[in-house]
DNA sequence: GTCTATAGTCGGATAGAC
DNA sequence: GTCTATCCGACTATAGAC
């Protein structure tokens, strides 16, 4: 890997500048390729908003594509250091009482932490296009990202959409009614551009998200069972 | 136009061969569109696939662009010869019985003719994509979808949302429902290859669908207000 | 390590023969 | 109307100076 090298030769020479140029590329490539894909991102344009030069690309990941999978990994890390916090905060709550209840409130938890990468964050808007886009059109991150990202999420959701509705549910209907679930929240991210224009809002932040979330979790009480 | 411009030639010299391969090339740039997006789509693998050359294109359409714009057009009428049926029938069960049980009725009904286009039909897989995408990413053919396709969709749903739920459910808050409902089957077109390997299953045709639509259709349950 | 300069490829468009 | 041949711009990748 060209990351393993760069450390090599800092830790070498002591050299330093060239992390700092690194964490540019990368943030400048998260945010083109999450807007335009790997194909309708050039280098170009993510080595000039990195302010850096065209070779400092290959030098520093090998190419596009190993820079498309150094975001990847990237994306990995985010994700884990933003829901790690709810998924923790839900686990804890379900060891302290594994009641239906208790494994509904869970659910939400999580959801609305997924929702606010999805919909909210600014932030997070490159890195959600980038998964989601790679979802659609597995590309050389799909593996990774199905692995580290989707399957775990998508797994402790079934898991307590099963706990909140007792014995009645199968394995693979609560992993079905995961899946609508979370694409439901695409509404407010993948298809936001279209939403926002039929609801007449200008954008989905603060108030309205809150509003949307309430709606949400009323869909969360149904597939729970609860009236 | 130069659709026009074909219809005027045509009509003067009875000539009629330009229009199958006007055809094909639609057929093919609405299957390129669908799966690579506009830049992705490259006109010369449309011209190869059509069996035309490479000016065809521009002889019958103007260019990239201008074949992009037909092809949303021709969408549109796709999307109308599929759901008319589907939509009258709910329409006239509406007329007949205007009760809430009736309006869930014919929800199923519009919901379940969208999925069978977004999930399962494999002739509506091209131009599903293309929808998805320019939803996602407006480009040039956003406007016509979404005042044509997306718009007049949404308001049946929410509007069969509103009369199932009774007086209890504002205008908006029936739009976010429809939103939210539509946005769920993406889970099986747009996300559908992580889907796919998410529930292990190699398709989602025959009775993986019917099984998706029977959970469906209690989501549509919980919607509209029944326990 | 970082840069300039360029090689090699590919895509969209079009001129001009027939 | 349909074709071949070609132009021009933009892209990725890389050689080689410093």
């Amino acid at each position: 890997m060209s990351r393993s090298d760069g450390q090599a030769w800092e830790a070498a020479s002591g050299y330093r500048k060239g992390e700092a140029a690194r964490a540019r590329i990368l943030e400048a490539a998260l945010s083109a390729f999450g807007a335009n894909g790997f194909k309708g991102a050039t280098t170009r344009q993510i080595a000039e908003e990195a302010g850096v030069n065209l070779p400092a690309l290959k030098y520093y990941f090998g190419g596009k594509e190993g820079l498309y999978l150094a975001c990847a990994e990237e994306i990995v890390e985010r994700y884990r250091r933003q829901m790690l916090g709810p998924i923790l905060e839900a686990q804890a709550g379900l060891e302290a009482d594994g009641s239906p209840a208790q494994a509904r409130a869970s659910l939400k938890i999580v959801i609305a932490a997924l929702a606010d990468q999805m919909m909210e964050s600014r932030e997070a808007e490159a890195w959600t296009g980038f998964v989601l886009r790679e979802m659609a059109e597995p590309g050389p991150a799909f593996d990774i990202l199905y692995g580290q990202v989707w399957a775990p999420g998508l797994d402790l959701i079934a898991y307590l959409i099963g706990v909140a509705r007792g014995e009645g549910v199968s394995r693979k209907a609560a992993r079905i009614e995961a899946l609508l679930l979370v694409s439901s929240l695409s509404a407010f991210s993948t298809a936001r551009p279209m939403s926002l224009k039929y609801l007449a809002w200008p954008d989905a932040g603060g108030e309205r998200f809150a509003r949307v979330m309430r709606i949400v979790d009323e869909r969360i009480d149904g597939v729970t069972g609860r009236s």
